[in-house]
Formats: C-alpha cells, structure tokens, sequence
DNA sequence: CGCGGAGGTGTACGTCGTACACCTAGTGGT
DNA sequence: ACCACTAGGTGTACGACGTACACCTCCGCG
C-alpha cells in the first residue's frame, strides 16, 4: 500500500503539475505573482524543489506557453482554407483570452518549443492544403504575426475609467482638446455599443475585422497568382 | 564663474540626460542591461540620484519610448493620405529599427505617454484627413495595431545560425522531418536571397507585404463607404 | 546673513533567480 | 539480506534588483 505514515504524504511532484500549478497561480493572482517561491508555497513545497522538474523559470514560462497551446481546438477538417484557418484562429484566441497575461508571455518568450512550432507548422500545412503556394504562405505567415496567436497589441491598454462621471468627463474633455483626433474615435466607440461612454471597443469585433480583412487580401493574392518576384522592386 | 575648484565638477543631471543616457546603454549593452545601478554608474552618479529626475523606473521606460517616438519623421503633406501614412509608418519602423530593444519595451508600457498619444492622434488625423469616417479609422486603427510603431512580433525570433555548416545541416534535417511545412517556407525564404540558408526573411518586405494588404485593404472598404453597422452580424 | 530647496549620497530592506551541498526513501542487483 | 544508486525534496547562501528614508551640501534669493 502507499506509504503515508506521517499524515498525508504528498504526491510527488512531476512537470506537469508544476505547469499547470503555475498557469493556475497566473490565472487568479497574474503573471507577476509567477516566483518561484510562490509557486513553491502554492505546491507546498521548497523554491528549489521546482528546478528538480523545470530547468529554471524561462523554462517554465515556455511550459507554461505550451499549456495554453494545448488548448487550442484542433484543425476542422472539411471546411474550405479560409475558414478552416478563421476557426482555428478564433479558438486559439478563445484559449488566450481565458488566461489575459499568456499573450504577454508568448511575446516574451526569445525561441518557440516544440509544441509551438507544431502549431505552427499545422497553420502553415492548412494554407499549403488551401492551395497557396510556398512563396505566399511565407509571406502571409509573416503578415498574420501575432494574429495567429489570436491577438494584437492593444494600443490603448484600456485602464480601467474612473468611477465618477465627474471626474470620467473631465478626463475626457482634456483627452479632447489634446487629441480631438483620438478623442473622435474613442467616442464612435463608445457609441457603438450604446453606452454613455462604454466599456470601451468590442475586442472581438476589432479582432474579426482585421483578421478577416487579411484572409480577404490573402485570398485575392491566391487567386491572381501572386508570386513574390513579382512584387519586388 | 562655473565653480569647478576640485577638479571637473559633473554638470548636473537632468532628465533629458538620463533618458538619452538609457537609450543610449539598452543599444550598445541590451535592454536588460538597463537598471538603475548600471544607468546610474554610467552617469557616473549613485543610483538614488536617479530618482531626483525621474519616479521609478516605469518612468524611466516610459521616457525611453519618449526619446524614439521623438525620433519619427513628421508627417509629410501634400500627399495622399495613403502614401503619407505609409512613409510616415515606414520611417517609424526606421526608428524602431535603430534601436532593436525598443520594440518590446513599447510592448511592455501598460499605459502611453502623452508624447506617445500625440503621435496616434497625427496618426488618426492623417485618415480623417484622406476623408475615412469616424467608424472607419477606428476600427482600421485597430487593425494596424502594432504595425504603426513599424514592428510586427516576429513568430520565430531569429535565432543565429550555427556556424558549422554541419551542424547547420543536421537542424535543418531535424526541422524538415518534424516541421515539414515549416522547413518549406523557410527554404523558400532562403531561396528568395539566394543563399543556401540565409540569413532569413528579408524582414522589410515582409513588413511592407503585410501593411500595403492592410492599406490597400483600408482603401477599397473606404470606397465603397463601408460601415460598421452593416458588418455586424 | 541665513535659509530653503534642488541635487547628490549612504544605508538598508525585501524580493528575485538559482548555485551548491545535503538528506531521504525507495529500487534493483547480487 | 545487503548495499549502492538515484529521483526527489531541503537549507543555506549569494549577488542581482528596485527603491524607501534620512542625510548632506551647495547655490541663489530675501
């Protein structure tokens, strides 16, 4: 029988439970709280028992990575190139958007692991299938960037307003006189979803927009044949 | 008389300095060389003093992306509003590219500078001012996202080739069997340079393939008088 | 003359990642 | 039955880091 003589023995430790430890400690405390010391507290554990099953934290966070990868949904097969990749896309961001800080971790991370890559190279074999040339799908690879991710960089990182209106609309107004061009914008989308000044832009709506915009581009380069000798200067 | 009895008395810091300072450690000592002890004795300074001339180190990030906005051309007028922004995107990118940390710094702001919101506000009006409505430069404001500080993430950060053509080979090997599709792309990014595994992408192509899809995409939306109204679902 | 403030100093604290030596319990070979 | 080996967990320690806080030292102004 399993010993556990002195009260409960704890399982020991392996790899995964530490990952999944620590997407876990990401997801309710945010990624600064990732120590190695508090993710030890949190598996009740010593700091230096991680390195026993994580080489040191830059490998963590990749695990980490390789965690919320793995929740990506599977290819559709069936479905035309286009939306085949559209799915595939928007599950990859339903999976980052489950855990806020992963595309800051994805954007740190200085080499993609293994799993990454197959990810990757599922992508690329999806335009390949879709009939794109080499050439295009190399080039079309590069114009997704961080899309494929299924996010972009927010530009305006969307603090969080301040509760009074008195203070929101005085904030506001400077914002106007300042930026009027900015301040413009911010009002149409404020508009859009019929608040006073809501919560801001439909995230998923800017996300379709532009992914959609380029698998639109994409597709008319396809069709015409593009070949980057063409393009070149 | 500029008092100097014991010696040269330092001309005294001030937060121009500083920054220029920063800036000019993160390009020849990389980003994370930057912290406040290292700054400081570069100033020839103790590190306390810093904070005479700026909060925190934030701050200190804050003021270096302050120094390469400032080093973006502006806009130039008399042209179309689609080449204004392309050159005007495109000499962002130089200044980017000048100094390479600058990118995940700008990445990594959580909220921008007034500097920083000056240069989006040109921006935005450079579209108002190529008659693009309200509804339409917002949403296409997304859709460049980062593209308007002239960077995209790279999704396979350029690790340096191995020296040894050997070793070179057997990676090479190793990636085609494991990542075909990936292995193809690369091979045809080689190809395009005409060496046998060059140096990679030419990196400026494939950011003016990307942003020329998206303008040329902006355009033809703008033609036909699109609306967010109709594109919702 | 004196005083206030701008600019620079020195010390100290808490946090971080992690190197290194150590211990311990269970396993396989003989 | 013994012992060596090893996987897994411990404890201590070091050198970074950002920065709080008290201090000093001038300069210019009244």
């Amino acid at each position: 029988m399993v010993q556990q003589l002195d009260g409960a023995r704890r399982a020991p430790l392996n790899r995964d439970r530490v990952l999944r430890a620590a997407v876990a400690l990401a997801d309710h405390a945010g990624v600064d709280a990732v120590s190695m010391r508090n993710l030890a507290q949190e598996l009740g554990v010593v700091p230096m028992a991680l390195y026993k099953h994580v080489a040191n934290k830059e490998e963590l966070l990749d695990g980490m990575v390789d965690v919320i990868v793995g929740e990506i949904d599977p290819p559709a097969d069936g479905a035309d190139w286009k939306s085949a990749i559209r799915q595939r896309i928007l599950s990859a961001r339903r999976a980052l958007l489950r855990h806020p800080w992963s595309s800051r971790v994805i954007e740190s991370r200085p080499k993609p692991t293994p799993v990454v890559l197959d990810y990757l190279n599922s992508i690329v074999g999806m335009f390949r299938a879709g009939g794109f040339s080499v050439d295009l799908t190399h080039h079309v690879m590069h114009a997704l960037g961080s899309r494929v991710w299924g996010f972009t960089q927010e530009l305006f990182p969307a603090s969080p307003l301040p509760e009074d209106p008195e203070v929101q609309a005085a904030a506001f107004r400077e914002l106007a006189g300042r930026y009027p061009h900015i301040a413009e914008i911010a009002m149409a989308a404020a508009h859009e979803d019929e608040s006073v000044v809501g919560q801001g832009c439909d995230d998923d709506f800017e996300f379709a927009f532009a992914l959609d915009l380029l698998l639109d581009g994409f597709e008319t380069l396809h069709r015409q044949g593009w070949t980057s000798r063409g393009a070149l200067s």
